[in-house]
DNA sequence: GTCTATAAATAGATAGAC
DNA sequence: GTCTATCTATTTATAGAC
C-alpha cells in the first residue's frame, strides 16, 4: 500500500480508537492490529504517539474551519429571521455530531485533559458562535424584537440544548436512549422553546396551531 | 494513620486525579505521591487499581442517591409552582457541581469509557429526573398551562441549559469564561427563558418588570 | 502501618532483515 | 513498505524488613 494511503488508514482508525478510550487509554499496538499493520508501521508514518495524536488533530481542526457558522446563518441574520437562525445552527450542529460522532468524543476528551484539541476548538468555533449569535441577539433588542435579558445567557441556554442533546445521542446511544428525535425535528422544537416560550400564559395563542404541526409530535418519546 | 483514615485519604486523592485525568490517565504511583504514601500502601489498602476505582464508583454512587431531585422539589410540584419546580432543579444540580467538580468530570470519564458510574447514574437518577419532570409537564399540559409538546423534549431542553452551562464552567474555569453568572441569576435566567420564552411576540410584556429586576442583569458579561 | 526493593507485565519506540 | 525481534522506561503489583 502506498504511503499516503496508509498513513491516511492507520489516522483513521486512530481517530476511532482515540475517540473511544482516550489517549492515554489507546496504545499503539492496538492502533496498529486495528489497521492490521505491525507496531513497527505505525512508528514509520508517525515518530511519535504524540505526533499522531497532533496529526489528528491539525486534520480535525482543518475540517472545523468548514464549519463556519458565518456561511451558514447569515442571510437568516441579514434577513433577521430568528427562526431560521437558531433552527439552521443547530441542525447544522446536531447533523454535523451525528454524521461524525467521533469528533465530539475527541473534543471531549481532549476538553477533559485540558488538550490542544479543545483550546483550539474553543478558541476557533466556541468564542465566534458566542460573538456573532450574541451581537445578532442585541441587535433584536434593539429592534425591540427581544425580551432584555443578558443576550449570553440566550446563547448559553440554546447552545446547551443542541450540544447536550448531540452528546446524549453519541454517549447514550442506542438502547438506552430516552428521547427518540429526528435532528429536524429537534432543532426545530428547540428554536421553539428559545424563541416562543412553553407556557401559554399571558399570550393569546397563536401557539396552538403548532400542536397540529406537520408531523407527528407526540410520537416521538421515550 | 489509623486504617479506616489513610483509606478515605487515598480514596478522596485518587478521586481528584482520576476525575482530572481519567483512569487510564492516572498512574498508582500519582496517587501514592499525592496522598504521600508509598505505592506499597495504596496496594494495601486496594489489592488493585480497578479495585480502587470501583471503591470511588462506590462512594459516589452512595452519596448520589441523597441529591434525590423528588425530596427537593416535591412540594413545589405539589403545589404546581412551575417557576420554583424548575428553579429549585437548576439550582440544586450547579450548585452540586460547582461544590464537588470533580464527579462531573468523573461522570464524563466514566461516559466516555462506557465505564459502570455513568451508567449507574444514568440508571438511578438521569432516567428518574426525565420521568418525574415528564410527567409533571404532562399534568401542566392538561391543566393547559403549558402548550402542547412531547414533554420529554422540554426536559431535554431544560436539562440541557443546565448541565452544558456547569460543564462549561467546570471544564473551561477561569481565564477562558465566556459567561459569568451566579448560579442564582443563571437558574432563574434558564427557567424564565424556558417557561416565559424569549421573544415579546403575541404577549402583553409582562416581562418588563424584570428587566428591573433585583441585582444587575446587564452587568453579567464576557 | 509503613517503607524499600523488586518482580512481572506492558507501554512506547528502534534495529535490521526482507 | 513491511515485518520480527528487541530495547528501555513505566506501570501494576508483591515481598519482606522495620
Amino acid at each position: 500500500m502506498a504511503g499516503g494511503e496508509r498513513r491516511r488508514q492507520i489516522l483513521r482508525l486512530a481517530v476511532r480508537l482515540f475517540s473511544q478510550r482516550g489517549f492515554r487509554g489507546t496504545t499503539t499496538k492496538e492502533i496498529a492490529l486495528a489497521a492490521g499493520v505491525s507496531e513497527a508501521m505505525v512508528f514509520r508514518h508517525f515518530a511519535t504517539k504524540e505526533e499522531l495524536y497532533s496529526a489528528i488533530i491539525d486534520h480535525k481542526a482543518c475540517s472545523g474551519d468548514e464549519r463556519d457558522p458565518y456561511q451558514l446563518v447569515a442571510e437568516a441574520i441579514a434577513r433577521k429571521d430568528d427562526r431560521a437562525v437558531f433552527e439552521q445552527l443547530a441542525l447544522d450542529a446536531l447533523t454535523q455530531n451525528e454524521c461524525d460522532p467521533d469528533f465530539q468524543r475527541l473534543l471531549l476528551h481532549s476538553a477533559l485533559e485540558d488538550h490542544k484539541l479543545a483550546q483550539m476548538f474553543w478558541e476557533k468555533f466556541v468564542r465566534r458562535v458566542y460573538a456573532f449569535l450574541g451581537d445578532y441577539i442585541r441587535q433584536r433588542q434593539r429592534d425591540g424584537a427581544m425580551i432584555q435579558i443578558e443576550p449570553l445567557v440566550v446563547v448559553r441556554a440554546f447552545v446547551g440544548m443542541v450540544i447536550h442533546h448531540s452528546l446524549n445521542n453519541n454517549l447514550w446511544d442506542r438502547k438506552r436512549r430516552l428521547l427518540k428525535i429526528s435532528n429536524q425535528d429537534a432543532a426545530r422544537e428547540f428554536t421553539d422553546i428559545l424563541l416562543r416560550g412553553v407556557t401559554t400564559t399571558n399570550r393569546r395563542n397563536g401557539l396552538s396551531k403548532k400542536a397540529t404541526g406537520k408531523n407527528s409530535r407526540k410520537k416521538s418519546s421515550r
